[in-house]
DNA sequence: TCTCCTAGACCGACCGGTCTATTCAGAATA
DNA sequence: TATTCTGAATAGACCGGTCGGTCTAGGAGA
């Protein structure tokens, strides 16, 4: 049952803190909505802290499979999967009720007074990035970009528009202005082409 | 002294704020960094949230300082109001050593759980737009837009993508992210005037 | 004196984290 | 196969510290 356990906290340890947040989250509420007693968490994890990151990795791994579902879809013109992937994204927010991107909600409440988890949220932000930088790389080679674009820029850019329109999401519990960003950018990194 | 000591606390408190985010700040690390004792506190706010709040007031008393700054300058062409507002608000993060906006934090922090807090922020950012999108409409009646712009959605892009370049600039403590998207935003919207 | 504000001791609740006891599946031994 | 052993995992009482907030007393200006 170890193994139960462990993914059942950190299943709904990451539902809870993309609602709560890391400081509004209390490992007791955690232990009461899994039934877990308290050794237990202190036996799979060695802190609260510890824990956070680890919800991290298994949001990441969430993303990385909507990476590979959009980017590898050879079906899709390259610019197309990546847009793909943040339609992709928008409707895991929707599933999760329109709360947004974890990454971007707790690098912004945590990233001020802890460098591990700036780093560490920087780090999941840089990984995504590269993987859409060779995905436009692909399309400005295919003529769908302008051919002095420069793919890494581009990515970064629309990945932190993309986050500014998820925090505006989460606001108003309402995934316009994700798609209005993803209309916006693409009509604009596509038009000198 | 009933004002200067309130002013204190807001002040204080706002950078305080700007850093560690609301949960992660205690009222006893406030008052420690005041010098301000407990009961004064709560004969001028009545609670915590409540000083936040005012908090909010007070950072966007600045915001509109800016606005004002950048928007009524005649020197300037309706877009380059526009961005300017953006380049003395870059300039503010500069001064607060690079930690972005202090409502996209607040509002992703917080707006998960606290009703009250994403109404508020919500509203501080529709009011920034609309000031923006009537400069960006002036834009349009002057030839600096497109004549079938929409200047409110242009603004709300304007400002979503902002807060998600001021994220990860606070994510590296760097302000080239904020320039990278005001070129790109700029550029975008230029282009078919 | 009356009102506003300062002053800080004090409160119960809750925080993250520790500790010890117990359970239990499976390896080891015979 | 029956028994013992062992370490991982469960279980929750308990800890000191800190949280936001209250209360009462004192001081200052009208």
């Amino acid at each position: 049952m170890a193994l139960n356990t462990k993914e059942q906290l950190l299943e709904v340890g990451l539902s809870m803190l993309l609602k709560h947040g890391y400081n509004d989250l209390g490992i007791q509420a955690l232990l009461e909505a899994t039934g877990v007693p308290k050794g237990s968490f202190y036996h799979h994890f060695g802190s609260k802290e510890d824990f956070a990151l680890q919800v991290v990795d298994r949001y990441m791994q969430e993303v990385h499979q909507g990476l590979e579902a959009a980017l590898q879809d050879q079906t899709l013109q390259p610019l197309d999967r990546a847009r793909r992937f943040f339609e992709l994204s928008r409707e895991k927010y929707r599933q999760d009720g329109h709360l947004g991107c974890m990454l971007g909600a707790l690098g912004q409440e945590l990233s001020g007074v802890n460098p591990t988890f700036a780093r560490k949220i920087e780090n999941c932000f840089s990984v995504v990035t590269r993987h859409i930088a060779e995905c436009l790389e692909e399309a400005r080679q295919q003529g769908q970009l302008a051919p002095d674009a420069d793919p890494v820029e581009l990515a970064n850019l629309l990945l932190n528009c993309w986050e500014g329109a998820a925090l505006r999401s989460r606001l108003l519990r309402d995934p316009a202005p994700l798609d209005r960003m993803l209309d916006f950018y693409f009509a604009a990194a596509t038009r000198d082409a």
